[in-house]
DNA sequence: ATAGTCAGTTTATAAACTGAACTGACTTAG
DNA sequence: CTAAGTCAGTTCAGTTTATAAACTGACTAT
């Protein structure tokens, strides 16, 4: 199966890989949410090649993710900004850091983290259920086939 | 930049891809979180190639996330199941399955969910603040460097 | 006039992925 | 006992994708 055709599945994961899966989109969106948006910011920070960058900013903006913002004429050149669908990633990006700074070896203590602007503290993410109001963990949650 | 060199980086985020920021490695944790746990489940759930599906096995093993369990001797055969650290990931997966479902076009009505046992809810899961128990959106996190 | 910035494009080379066939140690059906 | 099937790979030829480095073009600053 081609990676290409993964936007069928039946699956919100697999549909959400299909547009953030690869090896460098969700390291242009971190940067996204860490105020970077202009080509040469993305590339001097992530050191990507030029050629996939250009690959990768154009799918985030054909899927709605990021949009351009022109910030200059002739030549036209662009802010890439993340759009609430962009935005909405946000829970994901929180609790990818999470799991990588609690289960990837290395210096934890000089990484970097967020503070959660509304009550103060540094934040430590989880992820709870709208219903009930509780924290979610694995072994809580079965999957089912809605219909 | 090699992708290889990015588990190096100051960033929790760059580091939680460096091990599972792939084409295939979350779609193979997001089998192993729906219950497959071995070579031909993932390989004719995923379509995936046999050669890669090998390789991206020995890495998660290697990196810890999931462990072998031999099912068989003779020849000797594993289960592949998630440690600790793999089903740490848990909170990714849900996130990146709510952002799937709302954000990717497609038939959301027939795609798969979960139900949070302890409340017996259909679950939408959203990030939460340890701190003051309050749901996380972008706009109220800003990143900081600890130290 | 010269150098620098920015966002690319081009190109040659290197690495990764794919599909299909093959291997080997068994198990099961006839 | 034989033939087919299962499982977890391995091998390999061919295709696709990624990478680094140099180049382009429209400007701006010195």
């Amino acid at each position: 199966m081609r990676w290409s055709e993964l936007d069928q599945a039946d699956c919100p994961i697999a549909r959400a890989l299909s547009l953030v899966g690869d090896r460098w989109t969700l390291m242009i969106l971190r940067d996204c949410f860490l105020g970077v948006h202009r080509f040469e910011g993305f590339q001097a920070n992530l050191g990507i090649s030029r050629t996939i960058l250009r690959d990768r900013l154009a799918h985030l903006v054909q899927a709605g993710i990021l949009v351009q913002r022109p910030y200059q004429d002739r030549p036209v050149r662009y802010d890439y900004i993340l759009s609430a669908k962009g935005k909405a990633l946000n829970g994901v990006m929180l609790m990818l850091g999470e799991w990588g700074r609690n289960a990837v070896d290395g210096q934890p203590e000089t990484q970097v983290r967020h503070r959660h602007q509304t009550c103060g503290h540094v934040l430590t993410p989880y992820v709870a259920c709208t219903a009930c109001g509780e924290e979610v963990v694995a072994r809580d949650v079965r999957a089912v086939r809605a219909g």
